[in-house]
DNA sequence: GATAGATATTGTACAAATGACAATATTTAA
DNA sequence: TTAAATATTGTCATTTGTACAATATCTATC
C-alpha cells in the first residue's frame, strides 16, 4: 500500500477487533497483545487490525487474529460495532468486534507482527487497555453471556470428547449456578448429543462416558424447526 | 462534500440501514421506501444511507431515518454488521443495521430527500429489496425474536393500556404460537402489570379490563435480582 | 327488562417438567 | 475382596403446562 493511499484510507477506515475468550481452571480469561507501534505503543490491548478493502469480515476476523497471535482454527463470531468518532485519534475508524471461545490449554497464542507480547487475563483482571478496548471487552462479555443461553457455543468450551459432569461443570460457572447431577442431565435431554464407547482415561474410580455434540443433527433439527437450543 | 472527496469516500465507506418493524392489526410489518436514485433505482429498500465522518453511530441513524421517512423519536437498537466485499455495486460499503419497534398507527412515515415513497409491508411478504437489504431484514427479525424473549419490548408494540387479549395475540404473532386464553393469563402471571379500573370502549360484547406494563416496578425487581424478564 | 349473542374471565383435571433426595453401578486402589 | 470415589439411574412430591369446560359480564334487540 503506497504512502498517500494509506492516508485517505486512514482518514475513513474500518477494523476488527478479537475479544478471544479462554476458560480454563474455572476462569474465563481474555487474550491480550502488548502493541509495538503507535498510537498507544507499549499499551495492552485486543488483537485488532484494519479490515483490507476487498476482505470479506469473517475472513479479516481470523487473519487478524493469526497475524498477531498464531492463533487459528477457531471460529469467530460477530458482536457490536463501536464507532464513536473519538475512539481512535488518527481519525475515524469503525471498528467491528469479533469474539470466540476457546479452552486455553488447546491453543498455542504467540506474539507476531507487531504484537509484541500475548497475554491471558482474567475477565475480573482486565487493566487499562488501548483505545475503547475496556468497553468492548466488557460489553462483549455481556454479549457472550446471553448467546451462551440460545446457542450451542458452550461446546467451544469443552474438549471434543467431554463428560457429562465436564460439561455440569461448565454450566455452572457459565450461569453462576449449582444444580443436582440428575437433574442437569435430566435438562440437556433434548440436545442432540452423541454418546461414544469409550471412557474417560486415567481417573481414580469409575471412568465417566465420553459425549460429544451432534453437530450436524443439531443443524438439521434447527433447519427443519424442531428444535431450538435453549440452557 | 467534493467531488474528489466523494470519490474517496466511496472507495471505503460505511453505511448504516434501519430495520424499522411496525405492529398493526396483529401482523408485524417492516418500514420500506423506494429508492429514487442509483444503483437500484425504483427497488424498494430498508432506510439507509452513508453515515457522515463525524458522526457517531446512534445519532447517524436517527439522522437517516428521519432524513428518509420523517420518523423521529423513536428508540433505536444497533443490530449486526453487514460488510460482504460485494454487497455495494460500486464500492466497499460496510453497513450496520438498527432497528426499531413501533406501533404503525402512532406514528406518520413521509417519503422524503430520495426517497420516493414509504410502505408498510407485512413481514412475510417483503419484496425482492436493493442491495442484500433482504438479508439483513431476516437477519434482524431473528435477532428481534430473541430479544422479545428476554426483554420487555413487546410493551412498545402495545398501546399503553392494553387488553390481555392484545397482549396475546402480539405473543401469538410474534413467537407463531397459537396460545389458549386461560394458559396465556398463567403464563404471565409475573410480568409486573397495573390492573387499570378503566374497561375497553366501543366494544360489541363484555368490554376487556385494561392494562399496562409496570415499568418502574419492573426495573426494581431486576435491579434486587429477584426478576427475569422471559416470554 | 328479559334474552340471545359475543367475548372476558376463571376453574378443573390431567400431563409433563422440575427439584430434592436416594439408590444402585462401575471403576481404582489397597 | 473390600473400601473409596464418582457415575448413573430411580423415586416422589411439587410446580408448571395443556386442554377443555364453566361461569361472568357486557351489548343489542325485542
Amino acid at each position: 500500500m503506497q504512502n498517500s493511499d494509506l492516508k485517505n484510507f486512514f482518514t475513513y477506515s474500518f477494523s476488527l477487533d478479537c475479544v478471544i475468550f479462554g476458560y480454563q481452571n474455572g476462569k474465563i480469561h481474555v487474550l491480550l497483545i502488548k502493541r509495538s507501534i503507535e498510537p498507544f505503543e507499549n499499551y495492552w490491548a485486543i488483537p485488532g487490525d484494519l479490515v483490507y478493502p476487498d476482505e470479506d469480515l469473517p475472513v479479516a476476523a481470523e487473519r487478524i487474529l493469526y497475524d498477531l497471535t498464531r492463533l487459528k482454527n477457531i471460529e469467530l463470531h460477530q458482536a457490536q460495532t463501536f464507532g464513536n468518532p473519538n475512539r481512535h485519534p488518527q481519525g475515524r475508524v469503525i471498528t467491528n468486534a469479533y469474539f470466540a471461545l476457546i479452552r486455553i490449554d488447546e491453543f498455542q497464542a504467540e506474539a507476531s507482527s507487531w504484537a509484541e507480547e500475548v497475554l491471558w487475563v482474567p475477565i475480573d483482571e482486565v487493566p487499562n487497555l488501548a483505545f475503547d478496548h475496556n468497553l468492548i471487552v466488557n460489553s462483549t462479555y455481556e454479549l457472550l453471556k446471553q448467546k451462551l443461553t440460545f446457542e450451542p457455543i458452550c461446546f467451544d468450551l469443552l474438549p471434543v470428547r467431554f463428560t457429562l459432569n465436564e460439561f455440569q461443570q461448565l454450566y455452572e460457572f457459565a450461569f453462576d449456578q449449582e444444580m443436582d447431577k440428575a437433574n442437569f442431565r435430566k435438562k440437556i435431554k433434548y440436545i442432540p448429543l452423541i454418546a461414544h464407547d469409550e471412557k474417560q482415561q486415567n481417573v481414580k474410580h469409575r471412568p465417566a462416558k465420553l459425549f460429544s455434540f451432534n453437530e450436524k443433527l443439531y443443524h438439521e433439527q434447527v433447519k427443519k424447526g424442531i428444535y431450538q437450543f435453549r440452557m
